[in-house]
DNA sequence: GGTGTGAATGAGACTCATTCTCACTAACGT
DNA sequence: ACGTTAGTGAGAATGAGTCTCATTCACACC
């Protein structure tokens, strides 16, 4: 039952919270490489970057963003891998509104969150649930799914409004 | 009041469906040119026919599809009237994961409800969750989003998976 | 029942995020 | 070392959506 969970974990007393943010990331990249083989893809170092940049960042991204965070990324490998590791399970892409779509940690490396969505800059930012909600919410929509006979994977849900920069205009 | 809800809504007794749905569909449409009106603009019938095709097909479609559903609408006017009926909040945009947005009447319109995905084929359909459930989503959203400094419009809450047509591959 | 003003239309040009191509390189197994 | 396969990166291509602009339309006022 090792799968890492959120890079943001309490560190154990005694701990420097730097040691404790290197021994998460090893897990990570532990994890990562295993989904990659699995899948007879290598982790290289373009792949090990976004990765890497993902969990320091630990909210949705653009590709844009990215690569502002460490510079000579070259675009069409970024995006190549951003794909290769969106199908290995390591990431979710988040299509939304805004021009560019976002990238975050996939739900097994991380738990399970939804996102708030700022409807004028296009930011997002995490959000937590309660479990007993989570738990009300997934049977009442695969209760709902089975009536439409529909095979449900997984829910979504997301806040919109405008976020601490962006005060509605009046 | 008098805002039109769904177009499905129950017909009295000893009235035929198509009378009632004939009203339902005077009433959208005079709510849409009300919300045009008050925003400085025409209810045309390249507008209108939009509106109309919305209504009947009762789920979020493409541009593609509305096309396809009555032949000879210019793609750049559509485009653009979708927009301006967005903007006077008649219908929603719905940016998903599909490559073409989906469009659908917007909320008070029609009433609150949400949608399953189908990760396959990118179709939309309507869903509809208990009040009760509603109100606890909101109140413990509204309560995270004052912690974030987040200021909330609406929520959105998807289920993906598979659609009746699209069984998963085993 | 003309006439002026601004909104609406439609054909096509254009944008730009993302994907594709392809020649080249790096890594792995034997 | 060698063959084979995966990964890389520069640039071309794709395509949904937007913008431009000349023309047409709808309304208001006379
Ligand atoms: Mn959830
Ligand atoms: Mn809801
Ligand atoms: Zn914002
Ligand atoms: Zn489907």
């Amino acid at each position: 039952m090792g799968a890492p969970t959120s890079p943001s974990s309490r560190s154990a007393p005694g701990r420097r919270q730097a040691e404790a943010d290197d021994d998460t990331m090893v897990d990570l990249h532990a994890a990562v490489a295993r989904r990659l083989e699995r899948h007879d893809h290598r982790y290289t170092p373009g792949r090990r970057h976004l990765v890497e940049t993902l969990a320091r960042v630990a909210r949705p991204v653009t590709l844009p963003q990215i690569s502002s965070h460490s510079d000579e990324l070259p675009q069409s490998s970024a995006y190549r891998n951003l794909e290769v590791l969106e199908r290995c399970g390591v990431i979710s892409r988040i299509a939304g509104s805004a021009d560019h779509a976002h990238f975050e940690l996939a739900e097994p490396l991380v738990d399970h969150h939804h996102h708030l969505v700022c409807v004028s800059c296009g930011s997002l930012q995490d959000v937590h649930l309660d479990d007993e909600l989570e738990a009300l919410v997934d049977a009442e929509l695969a209760q709902a799914a089975a009536a439409a006979g529909f095979t449900p994977t997984n829910h979504s849900l997301d806040l919109h409004g405008y976020c601490h920069n962006c005060e509605p205009d009046r």
